[in-house]
DNA sequence: ATTAAGATTAAGTAATTGTTAATAAATGAA
DNA sequence: TTCATTTATTAACAATTACTTAATCTTAAT
């Protein structure tokens, strides 16, 4: 149950953001954009992408010098960097890689290439990095990588079921899952179980975690308050 | 004090060896060389290299099959490989990535800029993996060049499989592995093994190490605690 | 007050893991 | 090599834990 990965797309000619859009999102990705460096770096801010892809040459902020700024955003330190350019002298690649490049692609960009070096890429980082499969709230972390939740600093186990509904439903504090929702998640949608096992599951998290974190909607489904 | 990345170069063409050679030794990389898809995947195991920079087309085992073989190997792992070829048909370049290249490059290679895509995948993996060879936590010490665990200023000696299994649960402390990644990394995607196996081997591990370092998360996996 | 949805409990069932011992495979020494 | 020893794997069964259900009780809305 990974996120989907995100792209910022970031180029001056809303043609090829177009294509790249087009191409990004019927591969699954999740994908902004940004018509040149300055906006890159402001959005990449907000939206922390997997990847940023980058064109060299734009107005207000070059790509170059865009990469150089990202590589300075502690926020960003997990994103990787692709050029796409027109620009082939060496010494542009080389000063792109001097910034900070993790890759430099040569326009015309072939999609189905770009889109197996992207998913190398999320492979990779997905190998190492699993800080987006853990949920921070005011005083309860829910890791997933450890399986661990920790409330008011003490540790708490939770059997597999009890887990997975507890990282779904704070998932998204304060929103209502359905029932239909809850069955789909945690236990898929081929696996048919009867009405009350959700409940039990429920009254357990209660016991362990708190009941007054669980918020029963009559005739909808449940939602998880902080 | 880091040690110096190793590189392995494999091209059937001795000329593109030595110019690669002279190029990444200059720059500070310990370099070997093979000549065909079998001498790597031999030479590969041995040497362990951080880059493998493999041509398309060879006697013997063709690039791309050598790749295959290597990514199901589970000692590389860490290993990255990319691409030099005169081959630059898309299908070619798209097998080569389905087959776990990390890079495609094509040739005649830039010198220049090979060694910056270098340095900065040397760079990526220097990021994420601290140390690879020893593990120091509090009162356990596993070092994988001497095959030694000293725990509590005890030396204790392991079988490799056991050795290997400790060393991947204890290389990130508190995190579930499952046993899927178990089997992929401590035996390999290619060898199948009946389901006890990897309980036996915890089971010695508990005995050995002491069985609180050891946590069942059922359903999941098992994680290492310090 | 009626009713439908949810809560609770305990008990049954299923699934996963633990343990042991036997066997196979690999390793190392004579 | 051959034999002895160690290591790895499997199989059989035990133990444990998790999951689900059924039966009954409670609650809230109309």
């Amino acid at each position: 149950m990974r996120k989907i990965p995100k792209i910022l797309v970031v180029d001056d000619d809303p043609d090829i953001v177009e294509i790249l859009r087009y191409n990004l999102s019927l591969a699954g990705y999740e994908v902004k954009s940004a018509s040149n460096g300055k906006e890159c770096i402001k959005k990449a801010k907000l939206f922390l992408p997997q990847i940023i892809l980058l064109d060299v040459m734009m107005p207000e902020m070059d790509g170059i010098e865009a990469c150089s700024l990202l590589q300075k955003t502690p926020s960003l330190v997990n994103t990787r960097v692709i050029f796409l350019s027109a620009r082939n002298e060496e010494y542009t690649q080389l000063s792109a890689f001097d910034a900070g490049a993790d890759d430099y692609i040569s326009k015309p960009v072939k999609p189905k290439i770009l889109l197996k070096k992207i998913t190398s890429i999320i492979k990779r980082i997905n190998a190492v990095n699993k800080d987006e499969d853990i949920i921070k709230l005011d005083n309860i972390i829910i890791d997933r990588n450890k399986f661990l939740i920790i409330k008011n600093d003490v540790e708490i186990y939770l059997p597999k079921k009890e887990f997975e509904l507890l990282f779904l439903l704070a998932s998204q504090p304060g929103n209502v899952f359905t029932r239909d929702q809850i069955m789909n998640k945690v236990w898929g949608s081929e696996i048919i179980v009867g009405d009350r096992t959700i409940d039990v599951h429920i009254r357990k998290l209660r016991e362990k975690i708190g009941d007054l974190c669980f918020k029963t909607i009559k005739g909808v489904g449940y939602k998880f308050i902080q």
